[in-house]
RNA sequence: GCGGGUGUAGUUCAAUGGUAGAACUCCAGCCUUCCAAGCUGAUAACGUGGGUCCGAUUCCCAUCACCCGCUCCA
């Protein structure tokens, strides 16, 4: 077994079409990344089994899809356009960057979150406040740097006005939490989960698809009563995992990192980031966070509208607390491709490629291959007419068997059917599995319960 | 955005101030009855734009992209 590097899995990604370039043809646009056939196959699968698990499979969750443009208002009220800002700060001294704020809060002033640039730039100057890298105090002035994305609706000039492509999709669910409530008759506690585009102007994205600035969430908001919140915290900090490694993700890949009280945010009383094992390094994954009720309490501020709910068993009324756990897709496709790749070294010494996508990801579920084109091709095809009805099917008829197999193994595809002389004769087709290379002999009308039953998640 | 590095077929690498060679992959054909075999053939590249030069893939500049640090986050 060997372990994947980056490099590796760009290639293979770009290779066997799951990921390409973005605009590759005019020289690319930075970190933009395009999903190709097999990708997209994947990625759809991924978000399939997250809204599987958490919100199908959850009793107590439903889903949404939300409006990508919002009111602007509802960035005042989440705090985004205030506090989604960095305040850039240049030493013209050594060129290196910092945020004004932070080189304050270090020099011990403890709410630099809350101060004006001016304030931020006099504080400096007061305090005579050096850069960490080369003792020098010699700044740029503050430039802000908003990572939404800022765009303009309106059709003439003058009435046009500023919006923003939303940076997280939990906007969407909060400020709908009563719509949902009601519709659907809810009782707390409920969740309401979402799968959808956000989109951040980072400032440093990279490693490939870990960090782009038009990303996919998979956001759950749990709405509980106050009190009860960091029991249903526990709880979905063992679901999000347990959906980790039921994916077959490699447990020793996995940890769970809790904030510290200094790490927290001020609306948070608990949060815990699941991170992976990259190749590299450790990155966060997926973001468990208990927020409390600050983001229903901030759209009712903004709004004038109450957010609050009525418990019809005590007749008691607040406003409910939150748990949210909040996911990018990308990440999570990045973390399956390399879990799942492993070279395996053979009896015969020869090496294969092969990634272990759980069978539900994988892009192609099955790959018919006639054993001999001229004899067994003509079958292979009315089998791959039926099968393809069912599932993603992969058909490969060129070169000798054993190359097949290899190429349905380096994208994944968990079964390789043969289609041989015992089919025309006897019904029956050789199954292949890709990861014990075992072969079995499966009748040809059992054989889509046969597939069925072994791609269930 | 800053500092450092890199940019040649799909991939991995060569060579060259006179426009590029290979291996693997892929495709077509032959062969082939279960794990990358063999044979024949075909397609395929100097990131982009300027400049110097008789002539630039090669030298210079800019730009774009990627990689490594700083930083940030789902």
């Amino acid at each position: 077994m060997e372990k994947i590097t980056m490099e590796k899995l760009v290639n293979l990604c770009k290779t066997y079409g799951f990921i390409f370039q973005g605009s590759e043809i005019y020289g690319g646009l930075a970190n933009t990344w395009d999903f190709g056939p097999l990708g997209s196959e994947l990625k759809n699968n991924v978000k399939k089994a997250w809204l599987k698990k958490f919100v199908q499979e959850d009793p107590n969750n439903v889903g949404l899809d939300s409006a990508i443009l919002m009111n602007p208002k509802v960035w005042e009220a989440s705090g985004h356009l205030s506090t989604f800002s960095d305040p850039l700060i240049d030493c013209k001294s050594c060129k290196t960057r910092h945020r004004a704020d932070k080189l304050v809060e270090d020099s011990g002033y403890a709410d630099a979150g809350a101060m004006s640039h001016s304030d931020l730039i006099d504080y400096i100057k007061e305090h005579n406040i050096v850069c960490p890298k080369c003792g020098k105090s010699d700044f740029t002035d503050i430039r802000e740097f908003n990572l939404m994305f800022k765009t303009f609706q309106g059709v003439t000039e003058d009435s046009k006005s500023t919006i923003y492509l939303r940076p997280e999709t939990a906007q969407g669910i909060f400020t709908n939490f009563l719509n949902v409530q009601r519709s659907l008759r809810l009782k707390l506690p409920f969740g309401v989960g979402q799968v959808g585009k956000s989109f951040r102007n980072e400032i440093t994205p990279g490693n490939f698809i870990f960090r782009v600035r038009e990303f996919e969430q998979m956001e759950l908001e749990f709405f509980c009563k106050p009190g009860t919140e960091l029991d249903w915290f526990k709880h979905y900090k063992e679901y999000c995992k347990n959906f980790l490694l039921s994916l077959g993700i490699k447990e020793e890949n996995l940890r769970l990192r809790d904030h510290s009280k200094e790490e927290l945010s001020f609306y948070s009383n608990a949060t815990t980031d699941i991170e992976y094992k990259f190749p590299f390094g450790w990155g966060e994954l997926w973001g468990i966070a208990s927020r409390t009720d600050y983001d229903l309490k901030q759209h009712e501020k903004f709004s004038g509208n109450s957010m609050s709910y009525l418990d019809p068993e005590t007749n008691e009324k607040y406003i409910p607390y939150v748990i949210e756990p909040s996911l990018g897709v990308e990440r999570l496709v990045l973390t399956i491709l390399c879990d799942a790749y492993e070279v395996d070294t053979l009896e015969d010494g020869t090496t294969r490629e092969v990634l272990k996508l759980h069978p539900f990801l994988a892009p192609y579920k099955v790959a018919v291959l006639p054993l001999v084109k001229k004899l067994h091709s003509e079958k292979a095809t009315q089998i791959y007419n039926d099968l393809s009805k069912k599932f993603m099917t992969a058909y490969d008829e060129s070169g000798n068997i054993g190359k097949r197999y290899r190429r349905e193994d380096v994208i994944g595809t968990p079964f390789c059917i043969t289609v041989d002389d015992d089919t025309l004769n006897n019904q029956t087709v050789t199954v292949r599995n890709r990861d014990t290379m075992e072969q079995e002999v499966v009748k040809l009308d059992e054989l889509i319960n046969y597939i069925s039953e072994k791609i269930e998640f």
